[in-house]
RNA sequence: CGGGGCGUAGCGCAGCCUGGUAGCGCACCUGUUUUGGGAACAGGGGGUCGCAAGUUCGAAUCUUGCCGCCCCGACCA
């Protein structure tokens, strides 16, 4: 993409309204714009990393075997009466009445609405198990909307929802979306933390919230700090297996702090004891027949009789996650964007526009960055130099060429990695294989 | 939902207390000189001062009501 052809709104103040970096980031680097409370629209450069973490996120579920599909954002408010539901949600639903007079509400969730579409189709234990998800936008009418797009009124969510014979099949459902959870977080660049939460009615022991270290996190965490440090599991193809990945990484304490348990901790060794704020970027938890028994979801079982389907759901807070990153991933001059996420994989800055040579070599690279698929962002406007370096700065792309006539003379361009900062000259050639090396790994 | 604050040009703000018809910086447009880390000079465009009612000869400024937005807390993916 060159940027005299991009929409990218930059601003070189921070707007007054954003108190924590990534909602700054976010409104200076022309990602989103506020519209009301809560509120955003997306600009192109943050739609297309929202639409880079979705695609993780898709592509990791459907390793899980979960099955894509898509509901609507609008609902009959009939699944949420039969649930109990409607009356029982409170003011956080938006409530909607069409010309007919007919309630209608905007999803906050969708468990009703699958149930219900499910039961209408399945009857038999032989048809499940079956795990479906979509990514869909929700509302929910915040008191108070705040830090951007992290605790938005309007959000994108990725909801799976998993449909069993019983308990104990729920429960391997359960342990492929726990795994494939460790990985769409680390291919994002994130360590996210499966801590214990709280499982209501429901009881036992499978609901867990997924989260990220940062200061500015919402909620305080307690765990133990090898936790941070283990690596994704990767792809798993027996419950043993994935079974094994559960109980290792919730053999160690972890919890919030409404989950939290003082003398617990305490049992922690001294130096393996962290303490630190966190941002909720998922959760999982199994329901069992919460929905399935008041709506009469059942199929009929090997006996004979008619079982209420066990289920689960599965959410990924993929637009808060757009915030979440940032927050994790930051310096004092813009965002460092982990290489999968990215908006565009490299930046070209072309520092004399107009010079035959520069323009040449620019174009050059540019040609043969796109045709790596490395999908780069060349800046050819007629803006001065310094200007250009804090504009790719603030948009964090992962590596930076700087093409210039004083570098050029010697054959040789810049290559700036955001991350460390670290700047070397090369030839145009060793600078694509630097790049396009990086992006094999 | 409790407590606090703000609404003046695209953005950040001053002016309001003590009424006299609006200003600064950035951004934007034109020109000249510049050009390797957010250039300089000169000229220029852009605002029913959130909305409504009231007080007054006169309201951005005082009064009342409404709307919108933000921050702290409680609550939530």
């Amino acid at each position: 993409m060159r940027l005299s052809n991009y929409f990218l709104p930059v601003l070189k103040e921070t707007p007054a309204d954003a108190t924590i970096a990534s909602h700054r980031f976010m409104l200076r680097a022309g990602m989103v714009k506020q519209d009301s409370a809560g509120i955003y629209i997306w600009l192109p450069l943050g739609f297309k990393v929202l639409q880079k973490i979705e695609q993780i996120v898709r592509e990791e579920q459907n390793k899980a075997g979960a099955v894509e599909m898509l509901m609507p954002t609008i609902q009959s408010a009939n699944h949420w009466k039969e649930t109990g539901r409607y009356d029982a949600y409170g003011p956080e639903m938006l409530r909607i009445t069409d010309r007919g007079d007919r309630e209608l509400l905007y999803g906050p969730t969708n468990e009703d609405m699958i149930t219900d579409m499910f039961r209408s189709y399945v009857r038999s234990y032989k048809d499940l198990p079956q795990m479906l998800y979509h990514s869909q936008w929700k509302f929910r009418d915040e008191r108070r909307p705040r830090f951007g797009v992290m605790r938005g009124r309007e959000f994108l969510m990725k909801d799976a929802y998993s449909f069993d014979i019983d308990p104990a099949a729920a429960r391997v459902s359960y342990y492929k979306q726990f795994v494939a959870y460790l990985n769409t977080y680390a291919r994002m660049g994130l360590q996210a933390v499966p801590m214990k939460a709280d499982t209501g009615p429901i009881g036992g022991d499978l609901s867990h919230e997924f989260l990220i270290l940062a200061e500015t996190g919402e909620s305080e965490v307690f765990c133990h700090k090898d936790l941070v440090d283990m690596p994704p599991p990767g792809y798993l193809d027996t419950d043993e297996a994935r079974e094994a990945v559960f109980k290792e990484r919730t053999s160690l304490y972890a919890a919030t702090d409404e989950m939290h348990d003082a003398d617990e901790f305490a049992k922690v060794p001294a130096d393996k004891q962290l303490s630190a704020r966190g941002i909720e970027v998922g959760h999982i938890f199994y329901f069992g027949d919460k929905y399935s028994a008041p709506m009469n979801a059942q199929v009929q079982g090997p006996d004979g009789k008619n079982h209420n389907i066990m289920m689960g759901s599965y959410g990924v807070g993929v637009s808060r996650l757009v915030g979440g990153i940032i927050e994790a991933c930051h310096d004092e001059n813009g965002i460092i964007w982990p290489k999968s996420v990215a908006p565009f994989g490299a930046g070209i800055i072309n520092l004399r526009k107009g010079d035959e040579a520069v323009d040449a070599a620019c174009e050059d690279i540019y040609a043969k960055l796109s045709a790596a698929n490395i999908d780069p962002l060349y800046d050819d406007k007629d803006d001065r130099g310094g200007q250009k370096f804090a504009r790719m700065d603030l948009i964090g792309l992962p590596y930076q060429i700087v093409v210039g006539p004083r570098g050029l003379k010697e054959g040789k361009v810049e290559v700036k990695t955001r991350a460390s900062g670290e700047k070397q000259d090369m030839t145009i050639e060793a600078a694509i294989n630097f790049i396009t090396g990086e992006f094999a790994e």
